[in-house]
This record gives structure tokens, sequence and C-alpha cells, in this order.
DNA sequence: CACCGTCAGTTCGGTCATTGAACCTACCTG
DNA sequence: CAGGTAGGTTCAATGACCGAACTGACGGTG
């Protein structure tokens, strides 16, 4: 990973995994892939990433197994990235992390998360507290929470206040 | 957190989270707590990381109310570090963290983790399959798995191989 | 008391990742 | 063919990280 050592002396899974993700800017490129973004341009405008970090991050990823890079058409010749099964078993450490957060440092939660198919939110470990399943990635839908701003710049932001599926690709209104 | 900005445009738990615990180091300083290391000499010696590095690192996560700063002996004046409750609640994080880990990248399991209370081992998300609970982390016993060194160098780690509670204060054998 | 060792840091120069801006290429549109 | 867009690469400056050396407070030993 990052700076020249990687976690050499560390035998442990956490450590392995800090390697592959545990870098400035990748968990919230995966969360944004699991959020539905797809595209380089859309990454860049609603991370506020350097356009070389995020190159260097989607080769990374690519590398690694969590994203795969797709060609959407041929001319010009544009790629986008999907996450894998590996970028999506993330989810539940990421759901953590977002918990984490919003328990300790934020005020109204951002966004919410259900059981699409029962309306439920979901519970701490992304289970459904009604059905008493582990809710599959793809159906968990997000919904904005009270504390989002509702009128945000960048297009991204403005697709993600739709309520939509977890993974389903985003739709920005350039369309 | 590094290199000068934060993830300022980011409005996300998770970004606000990262913002904490992204840093390189951070996330094994918070596991190495968990597991039961206190004391600055036994996280130097058991991560390998640079002395200024975990000086600030001790220092941002005191800050920040996921370590405290405890002394223990008043002469010579020594201290150490001990997780506070939002240092636990990180816990279903890294143990979200340590399994994706495990499962892409590992052959055999590092550590094992079981509900001290039956001998179960913990499922997906820190509960025990057996009882149908949450196990607290201070319930949870940790032992070496087959694919840990059995003679590691330092003292630290001879220490962990022992089986032992999350939380509960590690012996080294310098006494 | 002088000496040595331990613990918990701080200081320091060198290296390397990150940043923001500028540049490049390929293609499409009017 | 001027202008725009998508998807990058290159560059100098910044600043975090690295390892090693240094500090300072104390305790134990002869």
């Amino acid at each position: 990973m990052a700076l020249g050592k990687d976690y050499a002396t560390q035998e442990c899974s956490i450590a392995r995994a800090l390697e592959v993700v545990g870098e400035r800017w990748t968990l919230l490129v995966v969360r944004d892939a699991l959020y539905g973004v797809r595209r380089y341009n859309d990454f860049l405008v609603h991370l506020g990433i350097p356009r070389a970090v995020l190159a260097s991050r989607l080769q990374t990823l690519t590398a690694e197994g969590v994203l795969e890079k797709r060609r959407y058409q041929q001319s010009p010749p544009r790629d986008e990235y999907v996450v894998t099964d590996r970028g999506i078993a993330l989810w539940p450490t990421l759901r953590a992390l977002g918990l984490w957060g919003r328990e300790h440092y934020s005020a109204a939660p951002l966004r919410i998360f259900r059981h699409a198919a029962c309306g439920t939110e979901l519970g701490a470990y992304g289970e459904c507290p009604a059905c008493g399943t582990v809710v599959p990635v793809a159906d968990v839908e997000m919904l904005p929470g009270p504390g989002l701003d509702p009128d945000p710049a960048d297009p991204v932001s403005r697709a993600l206040l739709r309520p939509k599926r977890l993974l389903e690709p985003i739709e920005t209104e350039s369309a």
C-alpha cells in the first residue's frame, strides 16, 4: 500500500485487507461503486479527488479484483468500472464504518438503507429485523436521510438523492 | 486526516469515520488496543511502526476519544492507552475487514474468535450462532489459528499466542 | 556517586505519496 | 474546423512517512 512500505511484519487479515483498501480515497471509491457510480468522470466530480489519484486507485482496485473494467462503447472507447463480488463483499465493512461514523460524529442520518422487499430499515449488520435474514446488497434500497443537503452542486450527488437500489447504475440528468 | 485536505466535499458518515481512522496505521493501532495492547513500547514492537507516527496516532486517537490515556504509575511517570467505548464500537468494522481479508487474500485463518461463554466460533457479524446473540467484545475469546507463526520474534506477538479475552491486557514475559 | 538500562517520547534529514493544474488524445457536434 | 467531452498522463510543490539519533526521567547495580 501507500508510502513505501507495506504492513510486512503484520500477520493479520486486517493488515492484509488494509494493504488493498487502506489507502486514502480507496474505500470511498468502493463506496461510490456500490452506490452505482461507474464512470471515471462521475467518480471524479462526486469525490473531488485528483484525477491522477483516481486513475491510480481504479487501476489498483481493478488489479485486485475489487472492480472490473468494462468497455461500454467502442467509439470513442469508454470504460466503466463495475464492482465485482469481491467488492460487494466489502459492504459489511462499509456499513459498519458508516454506522460508527454516524453514531459518534454526526447528528442526523445522511442516508437510510432499507430492505427493498419489505421496506424495513436495515439493522446494524445489514440484516432485516423484520425478515430476520441478511439482505443481499442488490436488495438494499438507499434513500436520502434528513441530514443530507437537498440541493447539492454536482449531478452525481443529485442523482443519489433519488431512492435507488445499491449496485444499480446511477442516472445523471445529462441525458 | 492526512495530506492537507480532509474529505470536505463528502457528505457521508463513512468519510467522516475515515477522517478519524482512515490514516495509515490507525486501524491497526485500534486493533492492537482491542487485543489488549496498552503500552507505547508494546505497540511499537508489535506494529513495527515509526516512533513518531505512533506518537502522532496515539495523540489523535486520544483526542478523538477512541483511546484514553491513563497514568498507571507515578514514578517514573508511565501512561497506558486504553480503548474507550468509542474504540470498542469499532470492533464490528475490524471484524468485517478482517473477514474480508481472510476470505479473499489468505489461506489459513490466523486468529480465531469464539464466544467465551459457550466456545462457539463467532459468526460474520460478531454474533454467536449457538446463542443467537451479539457477543459483547469483552466476552470474545481470541486464540491463534493454524496460519499463525508459532514462534514470533517480538514478545507482544508471543503474548498474543495464548488464548485470551479481547480487551484484557496482555502479559509479556518480561516479568 | 557513576554507570547502565528502560520507557516514552521528540527531532531531523531524506524519501515518497498526494495534490492541483496543465497538458494530451480521441472522438462527436454544429 | 472550432468547441466540447471523456478519460486519462505529466509535472512541480507540498507534506506525510520513514529510520535513526537524541532527550529526559527514572530505577537498579556496584
